[in-house]
RNA sequence: GGGCGGUUAGCUCAGUGGUUAGAGCGCUUGCUUCACACGCAAGAGGUCACUGGUUCAAGUCCAGUACCGCCCA
């Protein structure tokens, strides 16, 4: 074995090994209860991110729990369409060609977005099995395949002829970039610094009189179809009923009384732009009012703006204001922050526009998925997103599913041409289901990828068809995946996973935070702060990288993955590689008899069993709770603390004393294997390969299986927890430390022996067979025993000068001063340093006293001089007491 | 405006009412000790944000305050 583990020349070599032999593939056993977790399917926009290496780690050390465990295990991978997302990474490579959409066609457009599709598909599943994860890949899935499609047409159709999807005109959010409408998940609202346009309407059959409204956007002036104020509010009696003319467009419209009017926005009274503005919508429909639709898709005004068409949004705001400001109609500018939606995507501040779209009622769909969380068939860890689920669900509204793209589901609906009716069927229609006319067409709109995505536990098993795979494998287990798609998904697919099968898509949320870079902030390409965990696992190997993300962190929280915690990652397998080393080093010229005689073992040997035992019941009991970090940092602690720094160090003793002991190398194999077995979740390709070498060296029936990963998992021993034991070696461990701790206060020379005296009581004869632990691990000697009881009752008879450490366990250990200094060359040496002080001392008081100092020297440095004096008095009292021992 | 989270060592973070609050990194000191310098040994470093409460016992539970962050509207 070379000196230092080096992940690049094992992790391929596992990861073929474990594929060929299939061991990614569930053994479906009817009498057990599977484990399935079905994987968030990554967009085909590119490469995986950190994100998705996180969800990767910790579905993997699930996966690989449970089939250890032996349970039937199934970890479904896949990939999403991605919708949005993936269509404008097409187009800009088309542009970059020269070329759009529309000059390419539909149809070869999407033949474009396959081929894209499938490239990422690859690069995905080659970038997941280089992080170790152990997904059934003969199971894979796209949300565009033909089982998964025809989910969602079923789906689709299922929930219209239910009525819970419909067609309507609502105001929409419109990203004129994008050119397609969004859901309200889709907009992230900002706050801006805008203003706040106060503008005057005169009235109609008036010169002098006019209403005067605030608006942020006066372009929308242009499609205002009523001016509107409180019934309530006085002061505005007299022109209720009146008219007023629209500027710029001198357009007549009404002056009208609603209750949803805010009294103290603005002047009170507001204009009303029904198809650009939602609570206008409302009121217009309260009121009788028209729309009129003034944008164009790509956000430019269009024909019903008059002298503005053409104009860019923001343009046209412009114009609009020198045209007020031109009539005297712009009478007061305040600044003002605003709440602006902004597409989610690509950042394109959203326009509400009144369209025409499909939806879907949600409240009906809504109101099992509470239930589910609240009777806690679902849980949700980590726990408090609970609340967060319920809120959103029982104020949930109206979802908007068409999208105006090309690359997704297309809505299984066909208009007829003859009698105006639709068709809403599961396969292509051929005529029109009201008249038989074949002069049909197909709605051009695509559905949201969430539509899809809410299908993906039971789409991807089969559904709509009764498949053995849907009946076995669902419900699924557990949803892992990242808390800020919560609403976007995760809700979605209780919603849908209900509606669909009757029964709840999982069982367990566990929700993972976000992934940041070392100053905190969220990684994304624009700001050029990303990781490439390809990158990352080449430089620290992937064992490194898992461990980086997963230790030490918990549910719900954000995960800062810095430089030092992939080096503690890599330095840990590193440990073990040499640990292994070692070990595998003592077995070859010695016995190759395993077995562990368990009547003959020392009490070392029994100390790192029970250690064992208690780790795995603690680690186990972790795993049970999804506490990963705390469970990994459980096995570190006992793999360097108590196996490396001390179990190995004490066979070494036994190794160089020759042959009359009994060997340790059964119990250093033992613990060694099963630690291994236990981290092989969290660092599989380090576990495998260390796991192999120990292998190729001991008897062909020392282990059963083939690889690690289907080994079984460990269990504790109750037989094997050794309180005694612990005792014991709790107090020889306490004793090597306590005189390893006096020799480096007293600065010993390292290969100087000291005398050491031990008092103890009942644990004396415990203690008595580790002289030669103590002696070599601490270098003492002579070491000799006394009972504790009657040197306490006579007193122990002590010089001054003798070091006297007192432990827990009722030890004492007494080291006499002069064998660990010469007493004369010491006291020497601390009379000088003493000598020095003082007249330092001496120094800073007179200098304290000094009135022109005091006065004159900053008061900083005045301070500084009198800390200097303090700690220098401190120091001259403990010299003076080292000097009288 | 409503909600959620965070505030613990110099830094990044764990911490499940129960001894003396931990880890990694960094720092100081000493070690080319025959598994490992990606290491070994020893050490320094904490008002667990603040105020009050519950409890035999509070970093942990409750109420409030401050600051930071996130989500929703």
């Amino acid at each position: 074995m070379p000196k230092a583990y080096e992940p690049g020349k094992v992790e391929t070599k596992w990861y073929q090994f474990w594929l060929e032999k299939g061991y990614f593939k569930p053994k479906i056993d009817p009498e057990k209860k599977p484990f399935v977790i079905i994987m968030p399917p990554p967009n085909v926009t590119g490469e995986l991110h950190l994100g998705h290496a996180l969800t990767a780690t910790l579905e993997d050390i699930m996966t690989r729990w449970h089939r250890m465990k032996g349970d039937p295990t199934l970890w479904l991978p896949g990939i999403d369409h991605a919708g949005i997302a993936a269509q404008v990474v097409v187009e800009q490579l088309l542009a970059q060609e020269g070329l759009d959409r529309h000059q390419l066609g539909r149809d070869k457009f999407l033949e474009r977005m396959r081929q894209w599709a499938e490239e990422c598909r690859q690069r995905i599943a080659k970038q997941h099995q280089r992080l170790g994860t152990s997904c059934d890949w003969s199971r894979e899935r796209f949300t565009l395949d033909e089982g998964p499609s025809r989910a969602v047409r079923t789906t689709f159709v299922r929930l219209y002829e239910k009525g819970l999807i419909y067609r309507g005109e609502r105001i929409i959010n419109w990203c004129p970039r994008c050119a397609t409408a969004l859901s309200d998940l889709e907009v992230a609202h900002k706050d801006i610094q805008g203003h706040l346009y106060y503008v005057r309407y005169p009235l109609a059959e008036s010169d002098k009189d006019f209403v005067t409204v605030a608006t942020t956007r006066p372009e929308t002036i242009l499609g205002d179809t009523a001016v509107a104020v409180n019934p309530k509010d006085e002061r505005f009696k007299t022109i209720l009923g009146k008219k007023a003319v629209l500027p710029a467009v001198n357009r007549i419209i009404p002056i009208v009384a609603d209750e949803a009017v805010d009294i103290t926005f603005g002047t009170g009274a507001v204009k009303i732009t029904p198809a650009h503005d939602p609570m206008d919508f409302e009121v217009a429909q309260r009121q009788g009012l028209p729309l009129i639709n003034i944008l164009n898709p790509d956000g430019t005004m269009n024909e019903n703006t008059g002298p503005y068409t053409g104009l860019d949004r923001f343009s046209c705001r412009q114009a609009i204001l020198s045209d007020l400001e031109k009539d005297r109609l712009l009478i007061k500018v305040e600044p003002y922050t605003h709440s602006v939606g902004h597409c989610d995507r690509c950042q394109t501040v959203i326009e509400p526009i009144a369209s025409k779209q499909w939806f879907i009622n949600t409240q009906p769909l809504a109101q099992p998925a509470i239930q589910a969380v609240l009777d806690k068939r679902i849980t949700i860890i980590p726990e408090r997103f609970t609340k967060v689920y319920l809120n959103w669900m029982e104020n949930i509204r109206d979802w908007c599913i068409s999208r105006q793209l090309w690359w997704g589901h297309r809505i299984p609906v066909w208009y007829c041409r003859n009698c105006g009716q639709q068709t809403v069927t599961i396969e292509t229609a051929k005529s029109c289901h009201h008249c038989g006319s074949t002069n049909i067409e197909q709605d051009p709109d695509v559905l949201d990828t969430w539509f899809s995505s809410a299908l993906w536990t039971h789409s991807t098993l089969g559904w709509p068809d009764d498949t053995e795979e849907l009946r076995y494998f669902y419900p699924t287990t557990v949803m892992e995946t990242g808390y800020d798609i919560l609403f976007f998904w995760v809700a979605r697919m209780i919603m849908m996973g209900l509606e669909d099968t009757g029964d709840i898509p999982f069982s367990t949320v566990y929700l993972h935070g976000l992934v940041r870079d070392e100053k905190g902030e969220k990684m994304s390409k624009i700001k050029g702060n990303v990781l490439n965990p390809i990158d990352t696992l080449e430089q620290y190997g992937t064992d490194a990288l898992r461990f980086a993300l997963s230790t030490g962190t918990s549910p719900g929280n954000d995960i800062k993955l810095t430089q030092s915690r992939l080096e503690a990652g890599r330095n840990f397998a590193n440990k073990l590689w040499n640990a292994t080393r070692f070990v595998v080093g003592s077995i070859e010229p010695r016995s190759t008899d395993m077995k562990i005689q368990w009547h003959l073992l020392p009490v070392e040997d029994r100390w790192i069993l029970s250690r064992l035992s208690r780790t795995i019941s603690t680690v186990t009991s972790l795993m049970e709770q999804f506490q990963f970090g705390e469970s990994q940092r459980y096995i570190y602690e006992f793999l360097w603390g108590d196996f490396c720094d001390w179990y190995i160090e004490m066979a070494k003793i036994r190794f160089r004393s020759g042959t009359e002991t009994l060997s340790p190398i059964p119990v250093l194999v033992h613990v060694l294997e099963t630690s291994l077995r236990l981290l092989h979740l969290y660092m599989p390709f380090v576990t495998e390969e260390l796991w192999q070498n120990l292998k190729s060296r001991l008897p062909s029936d020392w282990q059963a299986t083939e690889s690690i990963m289907v080994a079984t998992y460990p269990e504790a021993e109750a037989a094997a927890i050794d309180s005694q034991a612990e005792r014991v070696m709790e107090s020889v461990i306490e004793i090597i430390r306590s005189i390893r701790n006096a020799r480096a206060q007293y600065k010993v020379d390292s290969a100087q022996w000291v005398e050491t005296q031990i008092y103890a009581g009942e644990l004396k004869s415990a203690i008595t067979p580790y002289s030669q632990t103590i002696q070599t691990l601490a270098k003492a000697m002579p070491i000799t025993y006394h009972d504790i009881q009657q040197a306490v009752s006579q007193g122990i008879p002590s010089k001054e000068s003798d070091l006297l450490l007192v432990l827990s366990n009722a030890v004492i250990v007494r080291i006499p001063m002069e064998s660990m200094v010469n007493l004369e060359t010491e006291k020497q040496r601390l009379l000088k340093e003493i000598k020095q002080s003082q007249a330092e001392a001496a120094r800073l008081e007179a200098l304290l006293k000094d009135k022109a100092f005091l006065t004159r020297a900053p008061a900083a440095v005045v301070d500084k001089e009198r800390q200097k004096l303090h700690t220098l008095t401190d120091k001259l009292e403990r010299l003076k007491q080292k000097i009288n021992f």
